[in-house]
RNA sequence: GGGCGAAUGGCGGAACUGGUAGACGCGCACGACUCAAAAUCGUGUUUCGCAAGAAGUGAGAGUUCGAUUCUCUCUUCGCCCA
């Protein structure tokens, strides 16, 4: 038997699928549309097995929604602006546009030999001119609405390289490349008003229906909505200072008050510019780290002031107010008040300082008695030693209470915080989309007419220079409109952003005028299926939602408040890691398993040690080359490996044994299909029976339901299921028209998945129309049930009947059956459960 | 510390709304083909037991005629937030 090349057609049917354009779409308002979307890669150069695995799972689903009879939107692009391309290009001395259109080039290649139903005419880059031309005129869009503004924030800054890092590139205080300690420090950044919109998204998330709830867990947490109280405390002491505002959630435990923590940054510091000590305590706080995270493992620390602040609920008394390291500027107004019984970072820092603790909240099951010793109670209870608010129920009811009394008085008022923080866009640095807009001599913000867009990147750029390469382009900073001298915004827009309207852009990629073509819009959006990793859960997800809002905001011709309809998370691609006798990571290229013990190819004295399997990374050593993968096995043999071992959301293991077998079942799916082409050439003039057809409908039903529910590698077992079956049933007689029909449904169903080797089969086979094949619901029904007896509820036997059969009737075969009635002789039967054509439970 | 989720053979994983636990695959064992090996095909494979049978879905309880599935407590792991 010839052996199945999939060199050669794979490579047959890639081409013709190119030349015949057969993905390219169009508006077609006569057919129901889908729009099926995997988050786009970064053009890193080279693909890895997590994007094998996400464009597998979408080229499925869009494969599958085009058979349905779908107009399916299915396009690709590239993520092209960011900060790998300039470190590249520093490396390479050459400049990020080539180092990134080449590596477009090398990974379109790859990923079109993966056999993906793209329409590839759509195909847009975010680094294109042509793609940040209608980013910045939204920009401008935006800073006409007031959605963008300017404000001092601070920043990690590097003042070796002389930039701003992002968080992730501060490890352990330090730049990532100089290796300076890392300072904050206070720049003029841009931000977009996502906050405005924290009400909106966190209302929007209750119709995503089709999203995960652990996304929109995520997400709604991160929006953080806290109900809560503004008080304003009176101050006494020996500075100008009347009053200090603060947000609170629990005004309820104010008898409990015993110290005001600040923030370092909080206006009140100004009057202690001068004093050393508190330098010293600032410094102090920098050093241990100011982010939430550290600050929750870190020591408590605090900076005594001579101000003290008068309980509102109590004017005779009063607390000391103190600079605290926990006390965040960017939360509230920079100030809490302690109450150390019920916050454990409160409790932390008054026993530090010898500060009162006062317990004013006890468990439901404990008395007034009850007192907090050892660590802070924070849960629900009871009021107690708070005079007028004794008795009332924590939290709930004592917050609502408490903030009544608050308003009453005039000390303070209910509020609604989030912990949602505008989105700042701005960054330091060449290779992103730069920002339109200029400044007069007096720094007032100019934006670019928008008939002078693209703002175009300047070329031959210097990327050695310390701080922004922008900056030090005096040719391109400095220019003159209407005759005015204005110096150029030289910070780029955050990434984030270029992904943040993409999939708009997929819908018109050529439109010239605006970002997007109304009509296409109004027949494409929603996204139907959006598919990519939960990393993105949070961040792009959301600004994605935000620019829509923003898009939509007094705009009478765009209102579109959701991008995506539904969402798919997928999980990573993991695979075992090793390490040599001497503990360095070894890559699985570089292992030789010989009687079972892997050894080190070079050095085969050497074991290796096998580590648990964790998700692929370079430094770890244990990545696997889909280049490689598909030259040795086939597209079709790696996209039928990434599918089958699990569930598509969870976590899967890359093996070589794993794709081995993929790629022989496919082998052995190609020896099937020889075989029934000379059973068709036989003529036969007898259907053998009517079990070919019947088989051939219940796998259809359980295809087609896997389909629907994302539940990929249950497809690999149907196929596999039904390749069992047909490889034997083939040896009976059939006519030449039930195998063609019934065989054709099948390799239908199997060109979501393995698509080269699935059509070429049908082209054998002479197939015209292809469209998905319905079950017919009638045939499913079964003529023979077994029915499970249960004695006792322990399993007893198997009782083969007609379907809906009576309970005497049934009763009457189990009374037949000699192992069965051994069970039931001269004992009194309790009871009976029937459950019809499934079971009966007998106790006796 | 908080939130969410998970735990099933040697391994990855099935089991629809509570109703035959272990589909399908990997691995392993045996057999066929072969001088032999590889490849391929076939058979078997939760554990204990020769068998009849018994036990069994992280641990412990509960609801139920019946629990992998529902409830509670605990353990471990993962993810996110802090």
């Amino acid at each position: 038997m010839e052996r199945y090349n999939f060199k050669a057609i794979e490579e047959k049917w890639q081409t013709l699928w190119e030349k015949e354009k057969t993905f390219s779409t169009k508006v077609d308002k006569n057919k129901k549309k889908f729009y099926c979307l995997e988050m786009f890669p970064y053009p890193s150069g080279k693909i890895h097995m997590g994007h094998v695995r996400n464009y597998t799972i979408g080229d499925v689903l869009a494969r599958f929604k085009a058979l349905e009879g779908y107009n399916v939107l299915h396009p690709m692009g590239w993520d092209s602006f960011g900060m790998p391309a300039e470190n590249a290009a520093r490396e390479n001395n050459l400049d990020p546009k080539t180092w990134t259109e080449s590596n477009i080039t090398k990974m379109k290649t790859q990923l079109k030999k993966l056999g993906l139903s793209i329409d590839w005419d759509r195909e847009i880059s975010t680094c294109s001119e042509d793609y940040y031309k209608q980013q910045q005129s939204f920009f401008l869009e935006l800073l006409e609405k007031k959605l963008v503004y300017r404000k001092e924030n601070y920043v990690n800054w590097d003042p070796v390289d002389e930039t701003v890092l992002a968080n992730e590139q501060v490890i352990d205080g330090k730049g990532w490349r100089s290796g300076a300690t890392v300072e904050r420090k206070k720049l003029s950044q841009w931000f977009f008003n996502i906050s405005k919109f924290s009400q909106d998204l966190l209302d929007g998330l209750d119709g995503l229906n089709k999203w995960p709830n652990k996304v929109k867990t995520m997400q709604k947490n991160w929006i953080g909505k806290s109900f809560g109280c503004e008080i304003n405390f009176k101050i006494e002491g020996n500075l100008p200072v009347n009053n200090i505002k603060c947000f609170t959630t629990r005004p309820d435990t104010l008898f409990g008050f015993s110290f005001l923590a600040l923030s370092v940054d909080h206006e009140i510091s100004n009057f202690y510019k001068e004093d050393v000590n508190f330098l010293k305590f600032k410094d102090e706080c920098s050093k241990t780290g100011l982010t939430e995270e550290a600050i929750a493992v870190g020591e408590k620390i605090g900076f005594k002031t001579n101000l003290m602040a008068i309980n509102p609920l109590n004017p005779n008394h009063k607390v000391p107010v103190y600079f605290a390291n926990f006390v965040l500027m960017d939360y509230g107004f920079g100030a809490v008040f302690g109450c150390p019984a019920h916050d454990q970072r409160d409790f932390d820092f008054a026993k530090k300082y010898q500060l009162e603790i006062k317990t004013v909240v006890r468990p439901k099951d404990k008395d007034d008695s009850f007192v907090v010793n050892k660590e802070a109670y924070p849960g629900p209870g009871i009021l107690i030693n708070s005079d007028f608010l004794n008795g009332l129920e924590a939290p709930n009811n004592s917050v609502i209470e408490t903030i009544k009394i608050l308003e009453q008085k005039k000390l303070g008022k209910k509020q609604i915080n989030f912990r949602l923080k505008d989105w700042g866009i701005s960054r330091q640095r060449y290779w992103g989309c730069p920002i339109p807009v200029a400044y007069d001599e007096d720094g007032k913000i100019c934006p670019i007419p928008k008939s002078m867009l693209p703002v175009k990147l300047p070329q031959n750029i210097d990327l050695n220079v310390k701080g922004n390469p922008l900056d030090n382009k005096k040719d391109w900073k400095e220019i003159e409109i209407n005759g005015k001298k204005l110096t150029r915004e030289t910070d780029t827009l955050d990434t984030f952003v270029c992904s943040s309207w993409y999939y708009l852009r997929f819908c018109s990629p050529k439109e010239k005028n605006y970002g997007f073509k109304k009509e296409d819009i109004d027949y494409w959006m929603p996204v139907d299926q959006y598919i990519g990793g939960v990393e993105h859960a949070i961040l792009h997800l959301l600004y994605s939602r935000f620019f829509m809002q923003a898009l939509s905001y007094k705009n009478e011709k765009f209102n579109l408040t959701e991008p995506f309809d539904g969402l798919f998370t997928q999980g990573m691609v993991c695979h075992e890691t090793y390490k040599d006798p001497d503990d360095n990571w070894v890559s699985p290229e570089e292992i030789e398993t010989i009687e079972g013990q892997k050894y080190l190819i070079k050095d085969k004295s050497k074991k290796i040690k096998i580590g648990p399997s964790e998700s692929m990374s370079k430094s770890k050593k244990n990545t696997i080359d889909p280049e490689n993968i598909i030259s040795n096995y086939g597209a079709d043999a790696a996209r039928l490996f990434i599918l089958s071992d699990s569930p598509p959301e969870k976590d899967v293991q890359w093996s070589e044994e794993g794709i081995i077998s993929s790629f022989k079942f496919i082998q052995k799916l190609w020896n099937l299909n020889s075989v029934i082409l000379e059973e068709i050439k036989k003529n036969h003039k007898e259907n053998a029976d009517e079990e070919l057809k019947k088989n051939t409908n219940i796998f259809l039903k359980k295809i087609t339901d896997n389909l629907q529910n994302f539940s990929y590698n249950k497809i690999i077992a149907n196929l596999h299921e039904i390749y069992s079956f047909m490889s034997k049933e083939i040896k009976k007689t059939y006519k030449k028209n039930t195998i063609i029909e019934n065989y054709q449904k099948i390799l239908i169903t199997m060109t979501p998945i393995i698509p080269h080797f699935s059509y070429e089969c049908l082209k054998l086979i002479n197939a015209k129309e292809i469209s998905w094949p319905n079950y017919d619901e009638s045939m499913l029904k079964k003529e023979i049930v077994n029915i499970v007896i249960q004695i006792n509820g322990k399993k007893r036997g198997l009782l083969q009947t007609k379907p809906n059969i009576s309970e005497e009737n049934l009763f009457k075969l189990i009374n037949k059956d000699a192992t069965l009635t051994k069970y039931l002789k001269e004992t009194l039967i309790k009871r009976k459960i029937y459950i019809q054509d499934k079971l009966m439970n007998i106790i006796i």
